[in-house]
DNA sequence: AGAACGAGGTTACACGTGTAACGGTTACTC
DNA sequence: GAGTAACCGTTACACGTGTAACCTCGTTCT
């Protein structure tokens, strides 16, 4: 505990004094409600003179007032809120460089950015609870949202909403950010070292499926492909030195020669397990991971890996910026990452 | 583009057709409108009778109906809000989980918590926009917070407000993470190691000096009072290998035997280098990072690291919960985290 | 001089809710 | 059989805004 200082006595306000409103600014400048209304929103250029202009804005920094959010977007019947709806996984510095840029950018379009996190049973009943904050738009970064949950927003007054999801959810504009792609861009970089008989790394994690299944899927797509020979064999792993260790045994055992980590920091752990079982990479096993992280180009050898790039949140933002202006366009779809393999020594 | 398909065409809510409000439901259950906000809220146990308590359900269902939560709120007089405004680095998994917990907790606890990146120029202006959103509280998780922001957000209805800085904030609840202690942690075992040369890797991005600066200074500190002979060497690094290099030989240069990474990652760019440059670690550089990631583990010598644990979610909302029911209680302060160094082989 | 006009300000209503206070039945009690 | 309680529902107001429509002057035009 602090001690309390002198300036610490009014530190709360007193609760039966409630916050000040536009009418007691009005009250305290001397003019009417509207008026106080016409200065702080400087509506329509010169509707108040100057010196009732001045006592409006004197009175109502005198008594701090601050507008009520909810009373104004009630009156006005929409609020600028762009609802963004996060997945429920740890986000690396590619996702959270991404949304950082997406909220300045739909700042920048005059909305305003609110970062959710997935309600628990993120179906309708969460849909229901965004609704009633009457967003502009929502983007849902994570896939979950079902066709029932997107008219229950659309319904109630949401104009736009913008969604991944396979197969791309009706009523909403699709996002795409198809993780099938970075399995399959690394599988394909095997393949083409000669690598038949595949390992992919897969987190033992289930919150994390939802990246790492398409992932696999995209790595089995390719291998198939690529006719007989080539086999996939999806390999636990719980992010723990000792779970890398049992992977690398298991690997030998299957002699297995590429290896897909999820993650480069699933590879890194287990390049470095397999190392430590003496197998030697990429010689007897190439490794390939993704996201291109500074700190695996400093293993060695160095971790070849799949580098993922996001569409800008500038892109984004005048992306809902048209679907809001236009709600009765028929449904966009926009990719949103790009993949490319940089290959490194591991592979 | 994708096909419009026939269950596109209703994607689109018509802006003609508003929202439907209770007063609709109320209609086509042929009740009262505070009929329907009984039900809806089931308000006051049997007030309504079960045949028109269906009616009204049933009718709400029909109609998609989703209750207005500015309007709920404005008449309610207060908003389950709770602000947390974070910082603007970007955030480890450290981080990341804690605000996922957070979230968790306080929504267990009936509050809306609800992220904010900090608004440009995150001074009073900053806290005049979040006061428009009359949030209960303010869990300001970044500096910046000045007294007459917090003055702001008082006179607005919010019941607490609680914020980092040094000193405390006069008005505001006080939040602590002193990460002054991280570098002492660090520099205490590295003296204890018989270390008196030692460098400390400073990010060379600025927005990060948040972090660093205070970091160096808890360096430095414990340098002092160790007497003469100990010696502390800020060296910056910008997160690239060629950066590295260079701190490598700055490093040789200046005979220092020992380094404390800002970070684990600037740490292991750091250690990696220093080996590239063919100094021994820890033999003639011990070095020691924080985090204490799993991935610097994986380097050889595995890398000494400082762990730090933050408040579970669950105590941080109980404490809003607190403050937030006695808003006339003293000032309270929280320390956020704890350090503790983790020796490996590095140092 | 009377009409037309613009500048400066006000009145009055609507937005969608929650709830206190108030009826009107019906059934039960003495 | 009148009082009364329990039950079920309604009427009416308040929350804090924005803005269309209106009013009141002083000025300018014909």
């Amino acid at each position: 505990m602090r001690t309390v200082m002198d300036s610490d006595r009014a530190h709360h306000a007193d609760p039966a004094v409630p916050p000040p409103t536009s009418a007691d600014v009005a009250r305290l400048a001397g003019v009417s409600r509207a008026t106080v209304s016409f200065v702080l929103n400087n509506t329509a250029g010169g509707r108040v003179g100057e010196r009732t202009r001045a006592k409006v804005l004197a009175a109502a920094d005198q008594l701090g007032y601050v507008p009520h959010a909810a009373a104004r977007s009630l009156r006005a019947g929409r609020t600028g809120l762009v609802l963004l709806v996060g997945s429920a996984v740890p986000i690396g510095p590619l996702f959270s460089g991404f949304y950082r840029d997406l909220q300045d950018a739909l700042h920048r379009h005059g909305y305003t950015p609110v970062l959710l996190g997935p309600t628990a049973g993120s179906g309708e009943a969460a849909a229901r609870a965004w609704a009633e904050l009457r967003p502009t738009a929502v983007l849902c970064l994570t896939p979950g949202l079902t066709p029932g949950g997107v008219r229950i927003l659309l319904r109630s007054g949401t104009r736009a909403v913008l969604t991944l999801g396979t197969p791309p959810v009706a009523g909403a504009h699709a996002l795409i950010m198809d993780q099938s792609e970075v399995g399959a861009s690394a599988a394909a970089h095997l393949l083409e070292r000669g690598r038949r008989r595949i390992g992919v790394v897969m987190p033992a994690d289930p919150a994390l499926s939802l990246f790492s299944a398409p992932r696999l899927a995209g790595v089995r797509a390719v291998a198939e492909s690529a006719g007989a020979g080539a086999v996939v064999e999806p390999l636990p792993l719980d992010y723990t030195e000792e779970s890398a260790a049992e992977l690398a045994t298991r690997c030998r055992e299957l002699t297995l020669d590429g290896l897909f980590g999820y993650n480069d920091e699933y590879a890194m752990l287990a390049q470095r397990a397999l190392q430590d079982a003496g197998l030697d990479v990429p010689r007897s096993v190439a490794v390939v991971g993704a996201d291109d992280l500074l700190l695996a180009r400093l293993l060695r050898p160095r971790l070849s890996s799949v580098r993922m790039r996001l569409t800008s949140g500038e892109e984004l933002a005048d992306l809902v910026d048209r679907v809001v202006a236009d709600p009765e366009s028929a449904p966009v779809d926009r990719d949103l990452m790009t993949v490319q393999l940089i290959a490194r020594e591991s592979s």
